[in-house]
DNA sequence: TCAATTATGCGACTGAGTCGCAACTGATCG
DNA sequence: CGATCAGTTGCGACTCAGTCGCATAATTGA
């Protein structure tokens, strides 16, 4: 345990939302201002082969990166908006029962799952005057689409 | 529609496995020689938003490279198996359930889902002579795991 | 057939993530 | 407490998937 890795994990427990690498390390940096970009990976390999924390795509909704949170003791899903970006998370029974669906069927050891959700929050849904989201082929260049 | 649309189109759905987007130029190319990487992304793009395909990590398997297959009239799961790196498909009344459940609790309108589930597969965890999988920090350094 | 629109090829660019290597650190043990 | 050494870090160069701008080419619709 060094100073860097204490650093990171601290940072991403801390955080409120879901970080990617880039604005993890500006974060983690405050804490201790040595940290490099290659430490953030590497311990974010670690932290994943750990499983304390999960990564994330969020549907790519803002590009390419990945995003991470700590590990939950129970799994989520997570609902991303393409109109306002709002990452909303979801639990259910239901979901559980799937996996242990997945067990059972397939025979299938789970070490990882990672459900996302991508369309139009409730929000964005209820504001009725616009016009249903991503119907157009070209929705994600109109402006009201946040995927990019 | 032109011919590069349509040689890429036709060689997604004759594909029997996954695609990335390098494999799927190539493929492509025996069809239409012309085709450009940009034209691939660009019509991926385009599928996409058409809802004709469906775009993957697969648990990062094989790098951060994406795949993509022609989307089915009933979604399905994605077993990635860290061992031996096959895919399995998974389809469940119990999907359709948890998607219900998340449309009428959060009335979120869906409109792309994908679920992805890492670990072990049958065949591997029955060859029992070897070590669980992944419950050393290191096990991707070891050789058993096809995660990169 | 021809103009307007849309797609493509090209090549340069971006940016997330990786790698090799030398220097360093921090647990461990005498 | 101070030496040891495996494991970690910083650095900087590198890889590679994906993007972009622009000139050219193809498609569509009148």
């Amino acid at each position: 345990m060094t100073q860097q890795r204490r650093a990171l994990i601290e940072t991403i427990q801390a955080a409120d939302g879901h970080m990617d690498a880039a604005s993890l390390l500006e974060q983690a940096r405050k804490r201790d201002p040595r940290i490099n970009r290659a430490t953030v990976y590497r311990t974010l390999e670690l932290l994943k082969k750990l499983r304390l924390v999960d990564e994330l795509d969020l549907m790519h909704l803002d590009g390419e990166k990945h995003f991470y949170e700590v590990k939950t003791n129970v799994d989520h899903v997570h609902l991303a908006c393409f109109e306002c970006g709002a990452i909303e998370e979801f639990t259910s029974p239901v979901f559980e029962k799937l996996k242990a669906e997945i067990v059972r069927q397939n025979g299938f050891h789970i070490r990882v799952v990672r459900l996302e959700v991508g369309g139009r929050c409730r929000t964005c849904c209820e504001r009725t005057d616009e016009p249903a989201h991503c119907t157009e082929s070209d929705c994600c260049k109109s402006g009201t689409c946040r995927r990019k």
